[in-house]
Order: structure tokens, then C-alpha cells, then sequence
DNA sequence: TCGAATACCGATTGCGCGTCGGTCTTTAGT
DNA sequence: ACTAAAGACCGACGCGCAATCGGTATTCGA
């Protein structure tokens, strides 16, 4: 299956709590296999391990896991890193928010939550902005 | 109904299709009651009346519209302006990707974004950010 | 008052996620 | 090589929500 860039529907990449809690176990803690993921976030929630499997593999399935066999087990990995995946959210967001009207308030909302998220968070943004004005674009379909 | 912002899960947000075009008809062609609102899209899409008026009932009772009874018949209106409906989306988003990593990336990628919407937009990003940098930051719980 | 325009009340269908149980397959140890 | 455990795969069920209607109850307006 090729990658979740080739996905067709916005609507897919909205995850569930289950799903985004194990995107957020191989994100954070690399790639392992169902009984570690299991181990990890399925024993407070009290199900089974063929829950995590089922849902790995609907991950998978969206192209949002990859997974190599070592021996008789997958080892699943994240095929996106939690920025990518970010990156792909606001990409729906900003098109579906943005429709036809200025994005302004959106651009200032934004730039709130990022104020939000840390003091220096907006520096580093400023900085990239500076930088971008400059550097022609390079648009990968 | 207390508004939009004051209710709990980010996934009630989330607005199907038809839902959605409800919600552009109201941004882009203003207030308006069922009836408008079905010769506008409920047209082409072969539904009937009974169905935009049961889908922008849902709207209602989630906060996202607003209604006001003119005789007999309601005139809705969005309760939040499309800005303020990206907004809402953008927050929860960043809330969910960011999680607890170093959400530089996704700046980076929101920059991305918002260059490829528009070369100006950059410009006017930066400006935000110069007058977030000096101001007060108030955050509204 | 009577009729048309609307609102309101279910009911149905389809879909995605969470959740399993049961079975088939593969690997590893003796 | 044989067998038992580990794990993958298959199919099913319940739930919630959106889309879609038909039917019925209201309520203006002529």
C-alpha cells in the first residue's frame, strides 16, 4: 500500500482513541510489536490483545503503520512521524476551514495556539517565515 | 444550548458532508431557512427537504447554528463565523498532533501551508506574530 | 376556517471504531 | 520430526452518528 499521501479522503486520517493512543505508544516509544503496544496501553484499558491487533491492523491498513515480520511477529513503525501527521491534519483543516475566504482569523488563531504552546515557539516561527520568504518553493505532488 | 465553545468532545466538530455544505451555504449566502437552504444544495444532491431540515436541526442542537423563529417558519444562521469554526478545528488538532512533542515541525508545515495559499498571507503572518510578541498574551479558559 | 407551509417524530440504512472469540499458521524447543 | 505455544487472520457484535425519509402535528395567512 503506498503512503497516506496517496489517500484519497480527509475523513480517514481522523483517528479514533484507540488508534491515536497506540500512533502515540510508536511514536513516542519506536517500533514494537503488538504485545509490547498491548503491554503498554492496553492493560489500564482492560482489553484484550487482539483489540491492539485489530486496531494495529486497521492502522496499517490506512497506510498510517508500516510493519516488518522479524520471525512470526510484526514489528509495526509509525510510517509518519507525529509531525507529519500534523502536517497532514492542518492540511485538511486549513482546506476545509479555509474554503474561499480570507484566512486571516485562521492565520491568527494559529499563531495564538502556537503563542500558547510556548514562547519560543514563536521566535522559531518567525525565523522560518523569514526564511521561506526567500526560498523558492518546491511543491512535491 | 450554551455555544460551540463551551461543549466537550473535539469529535462532535467534525461535520459530514452535508453538514458541511450546510454550513458554507450559511457562511457564503448568509442567513437563511430550510427552504433556501434545500434550492441551494439539497437541488443537486436529489434530497429532500425533510432531510436538510433534520440535518440542520443537528446542527443546532451542536451549537454550530443559531435560529431565530420569523412567523412560523426558522431563519438559522451560523453561530460562528468560518474563521472561527477553522479555529476551533485547528485547536484541537494542534492539541492532538502535537501531544507532547516539539511541535516545530508543524509550524514549519502550517508555514508550508500557508505560503502555497497565497504569498501574501506570509506577510501578513509575520506581522501577527510582531504584534503577539509585544502584547500581553490573554488567555480566555 | 381551511389549506399549505413547516416543524417535529420516529425509523432505517450505512459506516467506522472498539471489542472479542475462534481458528489457521508459523516458529521454536525437545 | 512433532508438538505446543505464540501470533496472525477472519468474522461478528454493539454503539454512535450522519444521511435519508415518511408520516403527523402545528401554525400562519388568505
Amino acid at each position: 500500500m503506498l503512503s497516506v499521501l496517496a489517500m484519497p479522503p480527509p475523513r480517514s486520517l481522523l483517528l479514533g482513541d484507540l488508534e491515536q493512543a497506540v500512533m502515540d505508544r510508536l511514536w513516542t516509544g519506536g517500533p514494537q510489536d503488538v504485545k509490547a503496544c498491548h503491554l503498554a496501553i492496553g492493560r489500564r484499558r482492560k482489553i484484550t490483545l487482539n483489540t491492539v491487533q485489530s486496531t494495529m491492523e486497521r492502522l496499517y491498513r490506512k497506510g498510517l503503520l508500516r510493519r516488518d515480520k522479524v520471525s512470526h511477529a510484526y514489528v509495526y513503525e509509525a510510517a509518519l512521524s507525529r509531525e507529519g501527521y500534523g502536517a497532514l491534519l492542518a492540511r485538511e483543516v486549513v482546506a476545509a476551514a479555509v474554503g474561499s475566504a480570507a484566512p486571516a482569523s485562521l492565520l491568527a488563531a494559529f499563531v495564538d495556539l502556537t503563542e500558547r504552546a510556548g514562547e519560543d515557539s514563536l521566535a522559531r516561527m518567525e525565523q522560518l517565515i523569514a526564511s521561506r520568504r526567500g526560498a523558492p518553493g518546491e511543491s512535491p505532488p
